[in-house]
RNA sequence: CGGAGUGUAGCGCAGCCUGGUAGCGCAACGGUCUGGGGGACCGUAGGUCGCAGGUUCAAAUCCUGCCACUCCGACCA
């Protein structure tokens, strides 16, 4: 992609409204702009970031064994009477009324919408297991909104519903999603750390919100150290196993928000309790038949008994993990992609557009990067160095390419890796073998 | 919803107290010189001062109401 012809308006300035970091660094780098409180468009950049987050959200889930769907945005009242949440849940609800002076609201989760289509469509016991998720846009009408895309009212989240027979299947769903969490958030560089969490009126201790680090983050945890050290690298897992054992090697080390934290009641000696902050950027429970009654979701038995499933419904919050991924990785220049997510895998910087040499060198770097598979965001405007190496920082790709008139001449480029500053001098043919190693 | 603020050019801000020609920096546009970490100079363009009403010869400035946005708190992916 040519920078000359794409829109990526790049702010010298951060904008007053954005007080932290990852709202600052987004409006700076041209990813978001503000609609209103709470509400953002995306532009290109990071739109690409999104849909890269949303990509591995599906990736991983569908290697889990759930069905992607689609569900609408807009619900109508009727169904949220059934399981008597359209009552129970506040003016966090958006409630809007169509030209019949029907009663609609704008989706803030899907548990009722995707029980009427289990209820509708599975009616034997052989039908089960199924898990079924979608990445939506969820409104809710949060009191404060704040953070930028951390806490917006409109936000996009993958939810995740499954249903089984009985608690014993239902809770192999859930094992099956908490692992897949955690395969999800390592792949996007993130080390996020299951922690307990209340799961509501219903449902004994099967809920866990998954935390990632970072200073900035809006709530204090506290965890075993030896967690916090632990690899969240899931490779090769297979969902057919048993996953409890790996469940238990981390729901067995202690971890808490401030919330649940109790420093009387805390297992964890001092010296072994670590106290940090966190990002809230996923949510799981199982909530066993609490909408499958009121609901009347059930399936025939062999023996023709008729038998409601149990549930749980697992949250990605993909919008905010776009903010949280630059909290945990950022520095005074700008946003460090972790590559699995970034919007490009190299910045190629031509310091001298315009001259024949120069162009010709990063146009054919250019090619050769796409033709290996490489996404390249070729910086080819007539801008002074400075500027572009400023914006290059600031958007954070991980990797960094500059073609200038001193290396052309003596037949080579600059390389710089966006995490840890490393610059190297290297031929045309070096600089690629070592991005296509490094992104492998 | 309680508390505290802010709305003046695309962005960051000054001017308001003490009413009298709407300003600065950056960005934009044209040009000259430059050219490896946000360069310099010359020129141009851009504003119903959030909206409505009031006071006044005269309102960005004083008064009233409304709206929007932000920050702190309780709530949430």
């Amino acid at each position: 992609m040519r920078l000359s012809r794409y829109f990526l308006p790049t702010l010298k300035d951060t904008p007053s409204e954005a007080t932290i970091v990852s709202h600052r660094l987004m409006l700076r780098a041209g990813m978001v702009r503000q609609a209103s409180a709470g509400i953002y468009s995306w532009l290109p950049l990071g739109f690409r970031v999104l849909k890269n987050i949303e990509n591995i959200v599906h990736e991983e889930m569908q290697a889990a064994g759930a069905h992607p769907v689609l569900m609408p945005t807009l619900q109508s009242a009727d169904l949220w009477r059934e399981s008597g949440r359209y009552d129970a849940y506040g003016p966090e609800m958006l409630r809007i009324t169509d030209r019949h002076e029907r009663d609609m609201l704008y989706g803030p989760t899907n548990e009722e919408q995707i029980t009427q289509i289990v209820r509708d469509d599975i009616r034997s016991y052989r039908d089960l297991p199924r898990n079924l998720y979608h990445i939506q846009w969820k409104f809710r009408d949060e009191i404060r909104p704040r953070f930028g895309v951390m806490r917006g009212r409109e936000f996009l989240m993958k939810d995740g519903y499954s249903f089984d027979l009985d608690f014993e299947s239902a809770k192999r769903s859930y094992n099956i999603m908490f692992v897949a969490y955690l395969r999800t958030y390592a792949r996007m560089g993130l080390k996020a750390i299951p922690m307990a969490a209340d799961s509501g009126p219903i449902g004994g201790d099967l809920s866990h919100e998954f935390i990632i680090l970072a200073d900035t983050g809006e709530s204090a945890v506290y965890a075993d150290a030896a967690l916090l050290e632990r690899d969240p690298r899931q490779d090769d897992v297979d969902f057919t196993a048993d996953l409890e054992p790996i469940v238990q090697s981390w729901t067995s080390l202690y971890a808490a928000t401030d919330e649940k934290h109790d420093p009387a009641s805390c297992p964890v000696p001092a010296d072994r309790l670590v106290e940090r902050r966190g990002i809230e950027v996923g949510h799981i429970f199982y909530f066993g038949t609490k909408y499958s009654e009121p609901m009347g979701c059930a399936v025939t038995m062999p023996d023709g008994e008729r038998r409601l499933l149990h549930g749980g419904s697992y949250g990605i919050g993909v919008s905010r993990l776009a903010g949280a991924i630059i909290e945990a990785s950022h520095d005074d220049a700008g946003i460090i992609w972790p590559d699995a997510v970034a919007p490009f895998d190299v910045g190629l910087i031509n310091l001298k557009s315009g001259d024949a040499e120069c162009d010709t060198v990063a146009s054919d770097l250019d090619a050769k990067l796409q033709d290996a598979g490489v996404e390249v965001l070729h910086d080819d405007r007539d801008e002074r160095a400075g500027v572009k190496f400023a914006d290059m920082d600031l958007i954070g790709l991980p990797w960094q390419l500059t073609v200038g008139p001193r290396g052309v001449k003596a037949g080579t480029v600059e390389l710089k890796r966006r995490a840890t500053g490393e610059k190297h001098e290297l031929s045309v043919d070096s600089a690629m073998s070592r991005i296509l190693e490094g992104s492998a």
